[in-house]
RNA sequence: GCCGAGAUAGCUCAGUGGUAGAGCGCGGCCCUGAAAAGGCCGGCGUGGGGGGUCCGAUUCCCUCUCUCGGCA
């Protein structure tokens, strides 16, 4: 029996994806399931792009404006959802199309994620603790000697995989440098597809820029005045925009100051996820022309992927 | 036209008689339970043009061009 078809459309924020897969899927019957660790936050419509009501009465969107802004979210909880949507999808004869621009949540999906050593809250309070009497040094000293391997990968000043790798230590008393080999994901049950759009990197900034400006005209500063009232999750409190726009709040700079750090900012991470895509030999890349319309994307995918798509 | 100040990295600027730095921007990279997070690395640039002094000038002198401010 021919495996199951997943499909993923990932690419630098801002460039265009939401749009282009809606196209997409109404073409090869497939419901979308984002890839985006933000998206996911309900009340952040402005702030992450979210696809409007509209758009979702056109296709199922999944994981989007799913759950309370004060819950956390991550990537083991993002992983567990996704699959068993997925699966009714199959089961429902539909090709799940994961749409996004979280490397690491598109990672967890097909690559996998190793074996299951949750957060713990007080081992996490003790390190967080010891880190802000001892400093970084000392960690990282404490995770060389039980874990030279995960020490090694690690950066002395990356407190914050420090931190993870020691949890799954004291928890287990196992080193996470061994047990991240054991992952298993979907790519060996399914049959993954994976497609990326880029454009040159000016064009993409100049988007980028156009998108923020145009949230401020949305209501941005509204919609997070909003969020500010409400207790936010860990994840959702670092959003783009919020510390920015928090600032501006509280009279560090003005209106324009804020816009330019959340554009710069938004360009940061552009940038990173363009590092982490390229190096991933199994994406497709589509080059988005100037101008050009998520039809016309979504049609050349089709015509030049057909056989991967449809068979 | 005259007087003064300046012309150094993409931008704003610092500094030095022995061929230059900072901030921002920008580029590259890492990434397994916060990932729109977190972390690492990257600065040879005709020192505005020309001439002079000097062993040696980006640094001193002259001159030209341009910019800014003031006076007419």
């Amino acid at each position: 029996m021919l495996k199951k078809k997943i499909i993923f459309l990932l690419g630098p924020t801002g460039i265009g994806k939401s749009a282009v897969a809606i196209k997409l899927a109404k073409k090869i019957n497939a419901e979308i399931i984002s890839c985006d660790s933000m998206q996911v936050y309900r009340r952040m419509d402005i702030l992450t792009s979210q696809v409007t009501r509209r758009q979702k009465r056109q296709i199922k969107h999944h994981l989007v404006g799913a759950i309370n802004p004060g819950q956390e979210y991550n990537v083991a909880r993002y992983r567990r959802t996704a699959i068993v949507i997925c699966d009714k999808l199959f089961a429902a004869g539909k090709i799940p199309l994961f749409v996004g621009g979280s490397g690491l949540y598109y990672s967890v999906i097909v690559d996998g994620l190793f074996a299951a050593v949750p957060q713990d809250k007080i081992i996490r309070a003790q390190l967080e603790k010891q880190l802000k009497l001892k400093g970084n040094t000392y960690l990282y000293r404490r995770l060389a000697k039980v874990d030279r391997a995960a020490a090694a990968k690690i950066h002395p000043h990356d407190c914050r995989r420090i931190i993870r790798a020691l949890e799954v230590y004291l928890k287990t008393g196992k080193c996470i440098s061994k047990l991240q080999k054991e992952r298993v994901g979907l790519g060996s049950h399914y049959q993954v597809k994976v497609f990326g759009l880029t454009s040159p990197r000016q064009s993409l900034y100049t988007a980028i820029d156009r998108r923020v400006e145009k949230m401020f005209t949305a209501g941005v500063i509204n919609e997070v005045k909003r969020l500010l009232k409400t207790k936010l999750s860990l994840t959702a409190k670092y959003a783009i925009g919020i510390p920015e726009v928090k600032g501006y709040l509280e009279g560090k700079y003005d209106l324009s100051e804020c816009k330019r750090l959340m554009q710069r900012n938004s360009r940061h991470y552009a940038k990173r996820q363009l590092t982490w895509f390229r190096k991933d030999t199994r994406i497709k890349w589509i080059k988005v022309r100037e101008n050009e319309k998520a039809v016309q994307i979504a049609e050349r995918i089709i015509k030049n992927f057909r056989k991967s798509l449809i068979s």
